[in-house]
RNA sequence: GGGCGCGUAGCCUAGCCUGGAUAGGGCACCGGGUUCCUAACCCGGCGGUCGAGGGUUCAAAUCCCUCCGCGCCCGCCA
C-alpha cells in the first residue's frame, strides 16, 4: 500500500471566520509549546468560543486548560495572550478575567466575507458536495384526506432539513412513503367502490350538503372517512367487508377503484404542500415491497432470527425482553396467524431498501411513533442489519381547549383552510400599503407571505416543543415572522433598484464599512456558512429560522442607523454591503422555503 | 404502572447535543421616531428563583439523580 504524502486536501474556502480561527489556533498553540502546554488542534478548536463574547469576536475561556495543566485560569490568559505573537489578521488579543478575548481586524474580516458572498453568490453558505448520499424521508400521511396543519409540522421540518443537508453538500433524495395498503387506505376504497345509494345512511348524511363543485380531490374523496371510522365501531359486517378489502389488497387483488383513488387523494394533499414549496423526489408505495417480495424475504429472516417465537395461533413474534424495549411491547408480532405482515415488517422492508440505496437515512416521524421507531432499530438489529436510520421526532401541535388535532373530533385545522385565511389577510396588508400594484401583483405577493408566514412560524420552533396552534400566533406578519424576513429582503432589493445597482458588481472599502451597524451586521453575514452547517449536522432546523431573523434584525438597525444612497464616499461600499445582506438573507430564505420578495 | 418528550418574564420562543464572562429574541403593554433609501420598520422602557429539590464541577438553563406538572405511546392498527 502506498502511503502518499498527501495531507487533507486544502478545504474550499466556504467559512469567512475560517482563516481568523486558523491564525487564532496557531497563535494559541505557539503560546501553549511555549508553556509546555500540549493540547491538539482539533481539542483547542472545540474550545473556542467563535459566536463571540461581548469583548471580542472570539474567545477562549482558559478554565479547563488551567485546570488540567494546573495552573491559575488569569494567569494563564494573560499568559496566553502576551505570548500571542503579531498577527494582522488578529490584531487585538486581550486578557480578562479568565478568558482571552480576540479581535479580528475588521477590514480582513469584511473582505473576506463579502469577497466570499459575491464570489459564491447563491452558493454562499453552502459546502462543496461531500459525496455523501442520504435520504430524508418526511410527511408518509396516509392519503385518506386533507392535510391539517398538525401532519405539516413533519413535512415542514423534513423539507427544511433536507434542505439544510443539500447545503452542506450532502445529496439527498427525499422520499414520501404512502400506505396504500392499510385498512386506513382500504376504508376510502371501500366508500366509494359502492354507489352513493347504497352507501350507509350515516355516512352519507356526514356528507351531504358539505360538499362543493370542484373541491380538491383529497378534501372531496377523505370527507367520508371520520364517518367510515366511526360507522366501523358499530357495524361489524362492515368491519368484515374491510377486513376482505385489506387481505385482498395483500394478496395484489385491489378493488379496481383503489390505485386510482389513492393517487387522486394524493394529488390533492401534493397540490396543497406544493404551495409552500414542498415537494419529493420520490413516492414511495408500501405495496410495492409486498410485491417484490422483499416483504416476505424480511418475514423469513425474522422467522429465523434468535429470538423469533411462533405463537399457538400460527402468529409469529420476536421475544424482544433484553433489547430494551419498554416492557409491556416486549412481544413484538410481525406476522398475523394468517399469515399477512404487518406495518412493522412492511417498514422494515422499506429500511432495508433505503440502506441499500443511502449512506444514511433519516426518518421525520411525530411523536407517536417514537415506540415504532425503538421497535425498528430493535428488529433491524434482531436480523443482523447494522444500520440504523436516524429518527427526527416532533411533537404535536395541540388545539388551544386541549387536545391533538384530531379530524375526528373536528378540531383539525386544516391547511388549506389555514392558506385560505393566510392569503386573505395578507391581501388586506398589501392593499393597505400598495396601491401601485398590479392585480397579479397583489396575488403574487399576498401567496408569498401567507405561505411564508406559515412556514415560518412551524420551522421557528424546536421540532420537539409541543406546540399549541393559535390562529393569531400563525398569521402574524410581523416581529419574528416570515413577512419580516420577506419584508427585509424587498427592502434591501429596492435600495438596489432605486441605486440603479442591481447587477453589480459591488465594488467597496472595507475601511468604510466602520460603524458598528455594520461592522455588527458584517459578523452576522460571515456567520452564515457556520449556522448552515450546524442546522444540516444537529437537525436543529430552528437554528435557520433564527439565523436569518438575526441577519434581518440587523439589517434593519443598520437601515436606520445610516444612509445608503444618500451617504457621500460611503455610498458604494454601502451599497455592496446591502448587496451582500440580499445574497445572504436570499439564500437563507431559500433555505426555509420562504420565497425572496423584490418588492412588498 | 412503564417508556419517551416537554417545563425559560402575562403569552410565545432561542440557547441544552459539545457546561464558561451581565440568559438572546418576539408578542402584549408604556414612551418616542416618517419633509430622508419601503413604518410588515427602528429606538427606549417594563418584565426572569431558566418547574422544585439534591448532586457533579473552579463554573450548571446546559450534565446526573429524585420529585411535581403537561403531552404522547405501550394493538395479530398504521
Amino acid at each position: 500500500m502506498t502511503v502518499t504524502s498527501q495531507a487533507n486536501p486544502p478545504s474550499p474556502p466556504v467559512d469567512p471566520w475560517a482563516p481568523f480561527v486558523d491564525a487564532i489556533l496557531a497563535g494559541l498553540d505557539a503560546g501553549l509549546r511555549g508553556l509546555s502546554i500540549p493540547l491538539g488542534d482539533a481539542e483547542l478548536r472545540t474550545q473556542l468560543d467563535v459566536e463571540g463574547g461581548a469583548d471580542g469576536d472570539i474567545a477562549l475561556p482558559t478554565h479547563r486548560i488551567a485546570h488540567a495543566s494546573r495552573r491559575d485560569p488569569a494567569e494563564l490568559a494573560l499568559a496566553l495572550a502576551a505570548a500571542f505573537p503579531a498577527n494582522p489578521l488578529v490584531p487585538s488579543v486581550r486578557a480578562k478575567g479568565a478568558y482571552v478575548n480576540f479581535t479580528v481586524d475588521p477590514g480582513r474580516l469584511t473582505d473576506a466575507t463579502l469577497s466570499l458572498v459575491f464570489q459564491r453568490g447563491g452558493r454562499y453558505g453552502h459546502a462543496e458536495p461531500t459525496g455523501e448520499s442520504v435520504c430524508v424521508e418526511h410527511t408518509s400521511a396516509n392519503p385518506t384526506g386533507p392535510f391539517h396543519i398538525g401532519r405539516v409540522r413533519n413535512s415542514i421540518i423534513g423539507d427544511t432539513l433536507a434542505r439544510a443537508r443539500r447545503a452542506a453538500g450532502q445529496a439527498v433524495t427525499t422520499q414520501y412513503y404512502v400506505d396504500d395498503m392499510g385498512r386506513q387506505a382500504a376504508m376510502i376504497s371501500w366508500i366509494w367502490s359502492k354507489p352513493r345509494a347504497e352507501w350507509p345512511v350515516p355516512i352519507r348524511r356526514a356528507v351531504d350538503g358539505e360538499e362543493i363543485d370542484g373541491e380538491k380531490p383529497d378534501l372531496h374523496r377523505g370527507r367520508p372517512y371520520p364517518a367510515i371510522s366511526a360507522y366501523l365501531k358499530e357495524h361489524e359486517d362492515a368491519r368484515a367487508e374491510v377486513a376482505n378489502l385489506v387481505r385482498s389488497i395483500e394478496e395484489g387483488q385491489p378493488p379496481a377503484n383503489h390505485r386510482e383513488l389513492t393517487e387522486e387523494i394524493l394529488k390533492g394533499m401534493l397540490d396543497s404542500l406544493a404551495r409552500l414549496k414542498i415537494g419529493f423526489d420520490e413516492i414511495v408505495w408500501e405495496s410495492s415491497f409486498l410485491h417484490d417480495g422483499s416483504v416476505e424475504r424480511v418475514l423469513d429472516r425474522l422467522r429465523h432470527a434468535p429470538h423469533a417465537v411462533r405463537e399457538s395461533n400460527g402468529a409469529w413474534a420476536i421475544d424482544a425482553s433484553g433489547l430494551g424495549l419498554p416492557k409491556e411491547s416486549t412481544h413484538v408480532v410481525f406476522q398475523r396467524a394468517d399469515g399477512t405482515s404487518l406495518y412493522l415488517s412492511r417498514d422494515i422492508a422499506y429500511h432495508l431498501a433505503k440502506f441499500a440505496r443511502f449512506q444514511s437515512v433519516t426518518d421525520v416521524l411525530g411523536q407517536d411513533h417514537q415506540l415504532h421507531a425503538r421497535t425498528l432499530s430493535a428488529l433491524l438489529a434482531e436480523i443482523g442489519e447494522t444500520s440504523r436510520p436516524e429518527f427526527v421526532i416532533y411533537q404535536d401541535i395541540t388545539v388551544p381547549e386541549g387536545g391533538r388535532m384530531s379530524t375526528r373530533g373536528g378540531s383539525a385545522v386544516w391547511l388549506d383552510h389555514l392558506l385560505e385565511e393566510a392569503v386573505e389577510r395578507a391581501r388586506r396588508e398589501v392593499l393597505l400599503r400598495r396601491e401601485d400594484l398590479s392585480q397579479g401583483d397583489i396575488e403574487r405577493i399576498a401567496e408569498s407571505v401567507a405561505t411564508g408566514a406559515i412556514r415560518y412560524h412551524i420551522v421557528r420552533v424546536a421540532p420537539e416543543k409541543p406546540v399549541v396552534f393559535r390562529w393569531e400566533e400563525a398569521l402574524s406578519f410581523e416581529g419574528r415572522s416570515g413577512p419580516f424576513l420577506q419584508y427585509s429582503y424587498a427592502r434591501a432589493s429596492s435600495v438596489l433598484r432605486r441605486g440603479e445597482v442591481a447587477q453589480g458588481p459591488y465594488p467597496y472599502n472595507a475601511d468604510l464599512l466602520s460603524d458598528p451597524e455594520e461592522r455588527s451586521l458584517i459578523r452576522i453575514l460571515a456567520g452564515f456558512p457556520r449556522a448552515v452547517t450546524y442546522a444540516a449536522r444537529s437537525a436543529h432546523v430552528q437554528a435557520l429560522a433564527g439565523y436569518a431573523h438575526d441577519l434581518a434584525d440587523q439589517f434593519n438597525r443598520f437601515y436606520h442607523a445610516v444612509p445608503v444612497l444618500k451617504s457621500g464616499a460611503e455610498r458604494e461600499s454601502r451599497i455592496a454591503l446591502v448587496a451582500a445582506v440580499r445574497q445572504t438573507l436570499g439564500n437563507a430564505l431559500d433555505l426555509l422555503g420562504v420565497d425572496r420578495l423584490e418588492t412588498m
